[in-house]
DNA sequence: TAGTGGTCTAGACCACTCA
DNA sequence: GAGTGGTCTAGACCACTAT
Protein backbone atom coordinates (compact mmCIF):
# COMPACT_ATOMS: atom_id res chain seq x y z
CA UNK A 1 0.00 0.00 0.00
CA UNK A 2 1.20 3.58 -0.52
CA UNK A 3 2.16 4.60 2.67
CA UNK A 4 2.15 8.09 2.95
CA UNK A 5 3.48 9.89 5.85
CA UNK A 6 3.03 13.31 7.73
CA UNK A 7 6.71 14.09 6.55
CA UNK A 8 5.29 13.27 2.97
CA UNK A 9 2.51 15.39 3.01
CA UNK A 10 4.09 18.11 5.11
CA UNK A 11 7.03 18.19 2.39
CA UNK A 12 3.88 18.08 -0.12
CA UNK A 13 2.10 20.93 1.66
CA UNK A 14 5.72 23.07 1.89
CA UNK A 15 6.29 22.69 -1.79
CA UNK A 16 2.68 24.02 -3.51
CA UNK A 17 2.74 27.08 -0.92
CA UNK A 18 6.10 27.55 -1.83
CA UNK A 19 5.51 27.29 -5.56
CA UNK A 20 2.57 29.88 -4.96
CA UNK A 21 -0.35 27.62 -5.10
CA UNK A 22 -1.99 29.40 -2.89
CA UNK A 23 -1.34 33.22 -2.29
CA UNK A 24 -0.14 34.40 1.21
CA UNK A 25 -3.34 34.86 3.13
CA UNK A 26 -5.17 32.46 1.07
CA UNK A 27 -7.64 30.01 2.53
CA UNK A 28 -6.00 26.49 1.25
CA UNK A 29 -8.15 22.77 1.23
CA UNK A 30 -9.73 21.66 4.65
CA UNK A 31 -8.41 18.88 6.64
CA UNK A 32 -10.49 16.14 5.19
CA UNK A 33 -10.52 17.32 1.55
CA UNK A 34 -6.48 17.13 1.41
CA UNK A 35 -7.43 13.77 3.55
CA UNK A 36 -8.83 12.55 0.41
CA UNK A 37 -6.58 14.16 -1.85
CA UNK A 38 -3.34 12.20 -0.52
CA UNK A 39 -5.35 9.27 0.52
CA UNK A 40 -5.01 9.19 3.92
CA UNK A 41 -6.27 9.50 7.20
CA UNK A 42 -7.46 12.91 8.32
CA UNK A 43 -5.55 12.43 11.02
CA UNK A 44 -2.33 12.20 9.37
CA UNK A 45 -3.05 15.39 7.80
CA UNK A 46 -3.70 17.01 11.03
CA UNK A 47 -0.47 16.51 11.76
CA UNK A 48 1.40 17.81 8.88
CA UNK A 49 -0.80 20.71 8.86
CA UNK A 50 -0.10 20.98 13.02
CA UNK A 51 4.02 21.01 12.05
CA UNK A 52 3.24 24.24 9.13
CA UNK A 53 1.25 26.09 11.69
CA UNK A 54 4.44 25.25 14.21
CA UNK A 55 6.83 26.88 12.03
CA UNK A 56 4.86 29.69 11.23
CA UNK A 57 3.98 28.72 7.52
CA UNK A 58 0.33 28.76 8.08
CA UNK A 59 -2.00 30.15 10.30
CA UNK A 60 -4.98 27.82 11.78
CA UNK A 61 -8.58 28.43 13.08
CA UNK A 62 -11.22 26.59 14.05
CA UNK A 63 -14.17 27.09 11.16
CA UNK A 64 -12.30 29.67 9.81
CA UNK A 65 -9.73 27.05 8.27
CA UNK A 66 -6.16 27.55 7.60
CA UNK A 67 -4.77 29.88 5.54
CA UNK A 68 -1.43 30.48 4.44
CA UNK A 69 0.39 33.31 6.74
CA UNK A 70 -0.07 36.68 5.42
CA UNK A 71 3.30 38.21 5.99
CA UNK A 72 5.51 35.19 6.94
CA UNK A 73 7.25 35.76 10.21
CA UNK A 74 10.32 33.49 10.16
CA UNK A 75 11.23 31.69 13.17
CA UNK A 76 14.54 30.67 14.18
CA UNK A 77 15.56 28.37 16.88
CA UNK A 78 18.44 29.27 19.35
CA UNK A 79 19.78 26.78 21.37
CA UNK A 80 21.38 28.45 24.11
CA UNK A 81 23.94 26.04 25.31
CA UNK A 82 26.33 25.77 28.76
CA UNK A 83 29.28 28.55 27.90
CA UNK A 84 31.36 24.71 27.82
CA UNK A 85 29.52 23.01 25.57
CA UNK A 86 29.73 26.13 22.71
CA UNK A 87 33.50 26.50 23.64
CA UNK A 88 34.21 22.77 22.57
CA UNK A 89 31.93 22.45 19.97
CA UNK A 90 33.93 24.90 18.32
CA UNK A 91 36.96 22.01 18.54
CA UNK A 92 38.24 24.09 21.48
CA UNK A 93 39.21 23.63 25.13
CA UNK A 94 37.65 24.81 27.59
CA UNK A 95 38.59 26.42 31.03
CA UNK A 96 37.16 28.72 33.55
CA UNK A 97 38.33 31.29 36.51
CA UNK A 98 36.03 32.04 38.99
CA UNK A 99 37.48 35.33 39.45
CA UNK A 100 34.93 36.98 42.12
CA UNK A 101 33.04 35.45 44.96
CA UNK A 102 31.11 37.51 47.40
CA UNK A 103 27.94 37.90 49.72
CA UNK A 104 26.61 41.77 49.30
CA UNK A 105 23.59 43.94 48.69
CA UNK A 106 22.37 44.06 45.04
CA UNK A 107 22.05 47.41 43.15
CA UNK A 108 18.54 48.32 43.29
CA UNK A 109 17.52 46.87 39.93
CA UNK A 110 19.23 43.57 39.92
CA UNK A 111 16.88 43.63 44.08
CA UNK A 112 13.95 43.78 42.57
CA UNK A 113 14.54 41.14 39.51
CA UNK A 114 15.28 38.78 42.08
CA UNK A 115 12.89 39.79 44.20
CA UNK A 116 14.83 40.33 47.37
CA UNK A 117 13.82 42.64 50.52
CA UNK A 118 15.73 45.58 50.71
CA UNK A 119 18.80 45.22 52.57
CA UNK A 120 19.15 41.59 51.61
CA UNK A 121 22.77 40.10 50.62
CA UNK A 122 23.08 37.85 47.40
CA UNK A 123 25.53 36.17 45.83
CA UNK A 124 27.59 37.79 43.48
CA UNK A 125 30.08 35.97 41.05
CA UNK A 126 32.47 36.78 38.41
CA UNK A 127 33.41 33.85 36.20
CA UNK A 128 35.78 34.50 33.38
CA UNK A 129 34.94 31.32 30.32
CA UNK A 130 38.52 30.50 28.38
CA UNK A 131 38.69 28.86 24.78
CA UNK A 132 42.28 27.36 24.16
CA UNK A 133 43.25 29.87 27.11
CA UNK A 134 41.84 32.35 25.44
CA UNK A 135 39.01 34.76 27.31
CA UNK A 136 36.16 33.76 25.38
CA UNK A 137 33.55 35.28 27.45
CA UNK A 138 33.15 37.08 31.41
CA UNK A 139 29.93 36.21 33.35
CA UNK A 140 28.73 38.36 35.88
CA UNK A 141 26.28 36.84 38.25
CA UNK A 142 23.61 37.33 40.57
CA UNK A 143 21.93 34.41 42.65
CA UNK A 144 18.64 34.59 44.82
CA UNK A 145 20.63 32.85 48.03
CA UNK A 146 17.02 31.68 49.16
CA UNK A 147 16.49 29.72 45.91
CA UNK A 148 19.51 28.34 45.79
CA UNK A 149 21.43 25.75 48.14
CA UNK A 150 24.67 26.38 49.20
CA UNK A 151 27.95 26.17 46.33
CA UNK A 152 31.09 25.17 48.25
CA UNK A 153 33.93 27.23 46.37
CA UNK A 154 35.37 24.19 45.76
CA UNK A 155 32.61 22.76 43.45
CA UNK A 156 33.23 25.84 41.16
CA UNK A 157 36.47 24.93 40.60
CA UNK A 158 35.71 21.91 38.67
CA UNK A 159 32.50 23.04 37.22
CA UNK A 160 31.49 26.31 35.76
CA UNK A 161 28.66 28.17 37.97
CA UNK A 162 27.17 28.53 34.94
CA UNK A 163 26.44 24.77 34.23
CA UNK A 164 26.57 24.06 38.01
CA UNK A 165 23.14 25.55 38.12
CA UNK A 166 21.99 23.90 34.35
CA UNK A 167 22.54 20.38 36.87
CA UNK A 168 21.40 21.36 40.35
CA UNK A 169 18.68 24.07 40.12
CA UNK A 170 15.86 23.30 37.71
CA UNK A 171 13.80 26.37 35.91
CA UNK A 172 10.49 27.37 34.94
CA UNK A 173 10.90 30.05 32.66
CA UNK A 174 13.11 32.35 32.13
CA UNK A 175 13.97 35.54 29.09
CA UNK A 176 17.28 35.93 27.06
CA UNK A 177 18.01 39.62 25.98
CA UNK A 178 20.53 40.12 23.52
CA UNK A 179 22.19 43.07 22.63
CA UNK A 180 25.48 44.85 22.13
CA UNK A 181 27.55 47.03 24.28
CA UNK A 182 30.64 49.08 24.09
CA UNK A 183 33.03 47.05 26.35
CA UNK A 184 33.45 49.04 30.03
CA UNK A 185 36.79 49.49 31.61
CA UNK A 186 35.80 46.49 33.82
CA UNK A 187 34.91 44.30 30.59
CA UNK A 188 37.81 45.22 28.51
CA UNK A 189 40.27 44.61 31.06
CA UNK A 190 38.80 41.31 32.12
CA UNK A 191 38.30 39.81 28.26
CA UNK A 192 41.82 41.85 27.52
CA UNK A 193 40.27 44.01 24.38
CA UNK A 194 40.32 47.68 24.02
CA UNK A 195 37.70 49.76 25.22
CA UNK A 196 34.99 50.86 23.89
CA UNK A 197 34.99 46.94 21.53
CA UNK A 198 31.42 45.84 21.02
CA UNK A 199 30.80 43.16 22.79
CA UNK A 200 27.84 40.68 22.38
CA UNK A 201 25.52 40.78 25.59
CA UNK A 202 23.47 38.04 26.71
CA UNK A 203 21.14 38.66 29.56
CA UNK A 204 19.51 36.06 31.32
CA UNK A 205 17.48 35.80 33.70
CA UNK A 206 15.37 32.42 35.05
CA UNK A 207 12.97 31.95 37.93
CA UNK A 208 11.21 28.52 39.62
CA UNK A 209 7.28 29.46 39.51
CA UNK A 210 7.60 32.80 40.80
CA UNK A 211 10.90 32.58 42.86
CA UNK A 212 13.98 33.75 40.76
CA UNK A 213 16.61 31.93 41.09
CA UNK A 214 19.45 34.19 39.37
CA UNK A 215 20.06 36.66 36.36
CA UNK A 216 23.67 36.98 34.35
CA UNK A 217 25.14 39.02 31.90
CA UNK A 218 27.66 37.11 29.32
CA UNK A 219 29.61 39.08 27.70
CA UNK A 220 31.47 37.72 24.94
CA UNK A 221 34.99 38.54 23.00
CA UNK A 222 34.72 40.18 19.94
CA UNK A 223 33.97 38.49 16.84
CA UNK A 224 31.52 36.30 18.47
CA UNK A 225 28.61 35.36 16.10
CA UNK A 226 25.24 33.50 17.49
CA UNK A 227 23.89 31.73 14.05
CA UNK A 228 20.84 29.72 13.56
CA UNK A 229 18.58 28.94 10.48
CA UNK A 230 15.74 29.92 9.41
CA UNK B 1 -15.78 10.71 31.57
CA UNK B 2 -12.31 12.29 33.28
CA UNK B 3 -10.72 13.72 30.20
CA UNK B 4 -6.92 13.43 29.91
CA UNK B 5 -5.56 16.01 27.47
CA UNK B 6 -2.07 15.39 26.44
CA UNK B 7 -1.50 18.99 27.92
CA UNK B 8 -2.36 17.59 31.12
CA UNK B 9 0.07 14.98 30.85
CA UNK B 10 2.51 17.29 29.39
CA UNK B 11 1.90 19.66 32.44
CA UNK B 12 2.34 16.80 34.89
CA UNK B 13 5.37 15.15 33.16
CA UNK B 14 6.94 18.64 32.99
CA UNK B 15 6.11 18.85 36.67
CA UNK B 16 7.83 15.53 37.86
CA UNK B 17 11.18 16.38 36.06
CA UNK B 18 11.41 19.70 37.68
CA UNK B 19 11.04 18.21 40.60
CA UNK B 20 13.98 16.16 40.54
CA UNK B 21 11.41 12.84 40.45
CA UNK B 22 13.89 11.61 37.71
CA UNK B 23 17.48 12.88 38.04
CA UNK B 24 19.12 14.55 34.16
CA UNK B 25 19.99 11.31 32.44
CA UNK B 26 17.64 8.91 33.95
CA UNK B 27 15.01 6.45 32.09
CA UNK B 28 11.52 7.61 32.45
CA UNK B 29 8.84 5.19 32.19
CA UNK B 30 7.94 3.61 28.80
CA UNK B 31 4.78 5.34 26.87
CA UNK B 32 2.43 2.40 27.52
CA UNK B 33 3.25 2.74 31.47
CA UNK B 34 2.74 6.27 31.52
CA UNK B 35 -0.56 5.69 29.54
CA UNK B 36 -1.65 3.53 32.27
CA UNK B 37 -0.59 5.54 35.12
CA UNK B 38 -2.80 8.22 33.34
CA UNK B 39 -5.57 6.33 31.90
CA UNK B 40 -5.46 7.47 28.80
CA UNK B 41 -4.70 5.69 24.95
CA UNK B 42 -0.83 5.45 24.37
CA UNK B 43 -1.31 7.83 21.34
CA UNK B 44 -1.77 10.48 24.25
CA UNK B 45 1.37 9.80 26.09
CA UNK B 46 2.96 9.87 22.57
CA UNK B 47 1.83 13.40 22.10
CA UNK B 48 3.20 14.69 25.39
CA UNK B 49 6.26 13.25 25.53
CA UNK B 50 6.96 14.40 21.89
CA UNK B 51 6.04 18.05 22.76
CA UNK B 52 8.55 17.41 25.50
CA UNK B 53 11.17 16.34 23.42
CA UNK B 54 10.55 19.13 20.89
CA UNK B 55 11.38 21.15 23.62
CA UNK B 56 14.68 19.58 24.19
CA UNK B 57 13.46 18.46 28.13
CA UNK B 58 13.88 14.78 26.94
CA UNK B 59 15.64 12.17 24.50
CA UNK B 60 13.60 9.69 23.13
CA UNK B 61 15.20 6.69 21.39
CA UNK B 62 13.28 3.67 19.72
CA UNK B 63 14.23 1.01 21.91
CA UNK B 64 16.63 3.07 24.15
CA UNK B 65 13.07 4.35 25.97
CA UNK B 66 12.52 8.56 27.19
CA UNK B 67 15.75 10.05 28.98
CA UNK B 68 15.53 13.10 30.93
CA UNK B 69 17.73 15.64 29.07
CA UNK B 70 21.41 14.73 30.68
CA UNK B 71 22.30 18.66 30.33
CA UNK B 72 19.24 21.02 29.46
CA UNK B 73 20.01 23.33 26.71
CA UNK B 74 16.94 25.53 26.64
CA UNK B 75 15.44 26.75 23.35
CA UNK B 76 14.82 30.12 22.42
CA UNK B 77 12.46 30.80 19.37
CA UNK B 78 13.06 34.08 18.09
CA UNK B 79 10.60 35.48 15.26
CA UNK B 80 12.12 37.67 12.78
CA UNK B 81 9.28 40.28 11.89
CA UNK B 82 9.71 42.29 8.82
CA UNK B 83 11.39 45.59 10.19
CA UNK B 84 8.10 47.63 9.98
CA UNK B 85 6.28 45.27 12.12
CA UNK B 86 9.13 45.61 14.88
CA UNK B 87 9.07 49.28 14.95
CA UNK B 88 5.17 49.11 14.75
CA UNK B 89 4.71 46.88 17.82
CA UNK B 90 6.85 49.44 19.84
CA UNK B 91 4.43 51.44 19.42
CA UNK B 92 6.25 53.72 16.79
CA UNK B 93 5.63 55.30 13.36
CA UNK B 94 7.81 53.83 10.72
CA UNK B 95 8.88 54.92 7.59
CA UNK B 96 12.25 54.00 5.61
CA UNK B 97 13.99 55.60 2.58
CA UNK B 98 16.12 53.77 0.07
CA UNK B 99 19.21 55.64 0.06
CA UNK B 100 21.28 53.81 -2.99
CA UNK B 101 20.33 51.69 -5.70
CA UNK B 102 22.32 50.58 -8.01
CA UNK B 103 23.48 47.85 -9.63
CA UNK B 104 27.38 46.46 -9.64
CA UNK B 105 29.80 44.04 -9.16
CA UNK B 106 29.67 42.45 -5.37
CA UNK B 107 33.13 42.09 -4.03
CA UNK B 108 34.21 38.58 -4.12
CA UNK B 109 32.83 37.51 -0.76
CA UNK B 110 29.44 38.28 -1.50
CA UNK B 111 29.98 37.11 -5.30
CA UNK B 112 30.87 33.54 -3.89
CA UNK B 113 27.66 33.80 -1.39
CA UNK B 114 25.23 34.47 -4.20
CA UNK B 115 26.53 32.16 -6.49
CA UNK B 116 27.42 34.66 -9.00
CA UNK B 117 30.09 34.49 -12.23
CA UNK B 118 32.52 36.88 -11.86
CA UNK B 119 31.88 40.19 -13.22
CA UNK B 120 28.37 39.64 -12.96
CA UNK B 121 26.45 42.62 -12.03
CA UNK B 122 23.80 42.35 -8.63
CA UNK B 123 21.43 44.85 -7.51
CA UNK B 124 22.86 46.76 -4.48
CA UNK B 125 20.46 48.57 -2.15
CA UNK B 126 20.82 50.61 0.74
CA UNK B 127 17.99 51.37 3.14
CA UNK B 128 17.24 53.53 6.12
CA UNK B 129 14.65 52.29 8.54
CA UNK B 130 13.17 54.87 10.92
CA UNK B 131 10.86 54.83 14.05
CA UNK B 132 9.47 58.22 14.71
CA UNK B 133 11.67 59.60 11.72
CA UNK B 134 14.56 58.55 13.96
CA UNK B 135 16.92 56.03 12.53
CA UNK B 136 16.53 52.63 13.71
CA UNK B 137 17.92 50.32 11.25
CA UNK B 138 20.60 51.02 8.41
CA UNK B 139 19.89 47.53 5.74
CA UNK B 140 22.73 47.03 2.93
CA UNK B 141 21.48 44.37 1.07
CA UNK B 142 22.91 42.60 -2.01
CA UNK B 143 19.77 40.64 -4.21
CA UNK B 144 21.37 37.90 -7.25
CA UNK B 145 19.09 39.19 -10.22
CA UNK B 146 18.40 35.67 -11.53
CA UNK B 147 16.22 35.00 -8.48
CA UNK B 148 14.25 37.66 -8.12
CA UNK B 149 12.01 40.12 -10.38
CA UNK B 150 13.01 43.58 -11.47
CA UNK B 151 11.98 45.62 -8.43
CA UNK B 152 10.41 48.97 -9.47
CA UNK B 153 11.80 52.48 -7.76
CA UNK B 154 8.40 53.58 -7.13
CA UNK B 155 7.56 50.12 -5.60
CA UNK B 156 10.22 50.89 -3.19
CA UNK B 157 8.42 53.86 -1.93
CA UNK B 158 5.43 51.78 -0.34
CA UNK B 159 7.10 49.16 0.56
CA UNK B 160 10.77 48.89 1.64
CA UNK B 161 12.53 46.25 -0.02
CA UNK B 162 12.79 43.69 2.69
CA UNK B 163 8.94 43.90 3.02
CA UNK B 164 8.68 43.45 -0.69
CA UNK B 165 10.97 40.59 -0.78
CA UNK B 166 8.45 38.71 1.95
CA UNK B 167 5.89 39.14 -0.04
CA UNK B 168 6.98 38.26 -3.27
CA UNK B 169 9.75 36.40 -3.41
CA UNK B 170 9.58 33.13 -1.37
CA UNK B 171 11.93 31.42 0.13
CA UNK B 172 12.77 27.77 1.30
CA UNK B 173 15.87 28.28 3.51
CA UNK B 174 18.00 30.67 5.09
CA UNK B 175 20.65 31.54 7.82
CA UNK B 176 21.00 34.23 10.59
CA UNK B 177 23.80 35.46 12.49
CA UNK B 178 23.85 38.07 14.80
CA UNK B 179 27.22 39.67 16.51
CA UNK B 180 28.05 42.97 17.64
CA UNK B 181 30.39 45.69 15.96
CA UNK B 182 31.82 48.86 16.14
CA UNK B 183 30.13 51.55 14.05
CA UNK B 184 32.27 52.35 11.00
CA UNK B 185 31.96 55.41 9.68
CA UNK B 186 29.73 54.98 6.93
CA UNK B 187 27.04 53.25 9.07
CA UNK B 188 27.43 55.78 12.15
CA UNK B 189 26.82 58.60 9.58
CA UNK B 190 23.59 57.19 8.48
CA UNK B 191 22.31 56.35 11.87
CA UNK B 192 23.81 59.35 13.32
CA UNK B 193 25.79 57.97 15.90
CA UNK B 194 29.34 58.24 16.91
CA UNK B 195 31.81 56.03 15.37
CA UNK B 196 32.38 53.20 17.12
CA UNK B 197 29.07 52.95 18.84
CA UNK B 198 28.32 49.21 19.50
CA UNK B 199 26.03 48.16 17.35
CA UNK B 200 23.63 44.72 16.70
CA UNK B 201 24.47 43.13 13.55
CA UNK B 202 22.25 40.72 12.36
CA UNK B 203 23.10 38.76 9.22
CA UNK B 204 20.66 37.10 7.21
CA UNK B 205 20.87 34.95 3.46
CA UNK B 206 18.18 32.86 2.17
CA UNK B 207 17.79 30.82 -0.94
CA UNK B 208 15.30 28.73 -2.62
CA UNK B 209 16.66 25.31 -2.83
CA UNK B 210 19.99 25.95 -4.58
CA UNK B 211 19.50 29.45 -5.60
CA UNK B 212 20.75 32.23 -3.75
CA UNK B 213 18.23 35.02 -3.29
CA UNK B 214 19.74 37.78 -1.61
CA UNK B 215 22.01 38.47 1.27
CA UNK B 216 21.94 41.70 3.65
CA UNK B 217 23.04 42.80 7.20
CA UNK B 218 21.03 44.99 9.12
CA UNK B 219 22.36 47.38 11.25
CA UNK B 220 21.06 48.47 14.66
CA UNK B 221 20.79 51.49 16.19
CA UNK B 222 22.32 51.81 20.00
CA UNK B 223 20.58 50.04 22.64
CA UNK B 224 18.25 47.45 20.09
CA UNK B 225 17.75 44.57 22.11
CA UNK B 226 16.15 40.74 20.69
CA UNK B 227 14.51 39.30 23.73
CA UNK B 228 12.96 35.51 23.99
CA UNK B 229 11.66 33.43 26.48
CA UNK B 230 12.89 30.07 27.68
C1' DT C 1 15.72 -10.88 19.23
C1' DA C 2 12.90 -8.41 22.04
C1' DG C 3 11.37 -4.00 23.63
C1' DT C 4 10.69 0.81 22.83
C1' DG C 5 9.26 4.68 20.30
C1' DG C 6 7.22 6.17 15.49
C1' DT C 7 3.38 6.32 12.94
C1' DC C 8 -1.08 5.34 10.51
C1' DT C 9 -6.07 4.38 10.66
C1' DA C 10 -11.06 4.82 11.33
C1' DG C 11 -14.16 6.65 14.01
C1' DA C 12 -15.90 9.66 17.36
C1' DC C 13 -17.00 13.80 19.99
C1' DC C 14 -15.95 18.45 21.18
C1' DA C 15 -15.06 23.63 20.78
C1' DC C 16 -14.94 27.41 18.51
C1' DT C 17 -16.61 30.85 15.36
C1' DC C 18 -18.45 32.52 11.04
C1' DA C 19 -22.53 33.44 8.56
C1' DG D 1 -26.65 26.18 12.95
C1' DA D 2 -23.07 24.26 10.53
C1' DG D 3 -18.41 23.62 9.21
C1' DT D 4 -13.63 23.56 10.55
C1' DG D 5 -9.89 22.32 13.36
C1' DG D 6 -8.62 19.97 18.11
C1' DT D 7 -8.25 15.92 20.30
C1' DC D 8 -8.91 11.14 22.17
C1' DT D 9 -9.23 6.11 21.44
C1' DA D 10 -8.08 1.32 20.35
C1' DG D 11 -5.63 -1.27 17.58
C1' DA D 12 -2.12 -2.27 14.43
C1' DC D 13 2.34 -2.59 12.17
C1' DC D 14 6.93 -0.84 11.57
C1' DA D 15 11.90 0.65 12.54
C1' DC D 16 15.43 0.99 15.19
C1' DT D 17 18.79 -0.57 18.54
C1' DA D 18 20.30 -2.28 23.10
C1' DT D 19 21.46 -6.58 24.86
Amino acid sequence: MATVSHHTIRESLLDRIQRGEWALGALIPGEVQLAREYGCARTTVNRALRALADAGLVVRKRRGGTRVTPLPVRQARLSIPVVREQVEDAGDRYSHQLRRRRQSVPPAAIRKRLGLAARTKALYLETLHLANGAPFAFETRWINPAAVPDVAAEELEQLSINEWLVRRVPFTSGEVRFSAVNADSRVAAALGVAEGTALFLVDRTTWRGDVFITTTALHHAAGYTLHSTL
